[in-house]
DNA sequence: GCTGGAAGTGTTATGAAATAACATTACATC
DNA sequence: GATGTAATGTTATTTCATAACACTTCCAGC
């Protein structure tokens, strides 16, 4: 999104150093435990997101993607993001054609977003009210696999000043 | 979305004739009594989204714009989108990239989606639990301007089958 | 009725996002 | 070490969306 204002805030701050290759080790093994392989492509760009300090876009997942600043080609990073969202390690946000990597920690679950419209930060929240949607969809036959929450607005920041 | 299924479950039947010459005439007023104008471009972009019985593309609105088979330049379809929206006339559903025209009938509103991943079948349903995420944002000092809901699955039709 | 500004449209071109298709390589397991 | 599957590499293309600028329409105020 478009940042209309000065504030940088830093609605998550991008992981580096030891926090980033704990984290990455932590997402490595959840991997092994679960059969899957946190390949290097797919460590990489996991990586990039974690050491982010908000949405990144694709393609600038992809210009970074190289150690020594050369890009990558755009299925390698498609690719990987998909497996990041399957397992749970990553969401797209949709309406910024975005993506994020998952800050609750918790396994493969619901994640909804608070987007500032103003400053571009981006928080990941439980998606209170959910249940109630889901259930309501649940009445009427509708089986939810897969819910997208994403609120955009104006963050306490940014509302401040 | 990729219709997995044969099911050509119409969740939302295109609308035809004096409905849809009704529908369009209503929205007019509407615009009229908000001092907005309803345009031929505009017009026509709604009525095709009326006449449609579930999300469209944007590039297939602009295929179909001219009554000629004539396909319109893509800016003229997306400033017509982007006032539709604005009006709640319409919405966008950017798990789709596509659009739809609003079934709901009220002013400006928050929308949710219930999607058929199977069918293809799209449902605006009222956002039940939004009210309770608006507030817990609120809570946290963010006040939400503009929400999207949209929850992916199975529909009644294609689960039985 | 002229005029000046805002809103809307037409048009060309380009930018940004994502995937199709197919060749090749790694990896487990039998 | 043969075999099948998963993952990656690579080229090309498709799909989605907007920038930029010229022109027209509409209407409020003179």
């Amino acid at each position: 999104m478009d940042h209309r204002c000065e504030h940088d805030a830093a609605a998550s701050v991008g992981l580096k150093g030891s926090a980033l290759a704990q984290a990455l080790d932590q997402a490595g093994s959840r991997c092994d435990s679960d059969g899957q392989r946190l390949t290097a492509p797919r460590r990489r760009v996991l990586e990039l997101l974690l050491g982010a300090e908000g949405p990144v876009k694709a393609y600038d997942l992809i210009a970074a993607f190289g150690v020594d600043g050369e890009a990558a080609k755009p299925p390698t990073v498609y690719r990987a993001l998909e497996f990041l969202e399957r397992q749970g390690f990553a969401h797209r946000i949709e309406s910024l054609n975005a993506y994020v990597a998952c800050r609750l920690g918790a396994d493969t679950h619901a994640a909804a977003f608070l987007i500032c419209d103003c400053c571009g930060a981006t928080r990941e929240i439980e998606p209170a009210g959910a249940d109630v949607l889901v259930a309501s969809a649940g009445r009427d036959g509708f089986v939810v696999t897969n819910l997208t929450v994403e609120a955009h607005g104006l963050c306490a920041a940014c509302r401040a000043s």
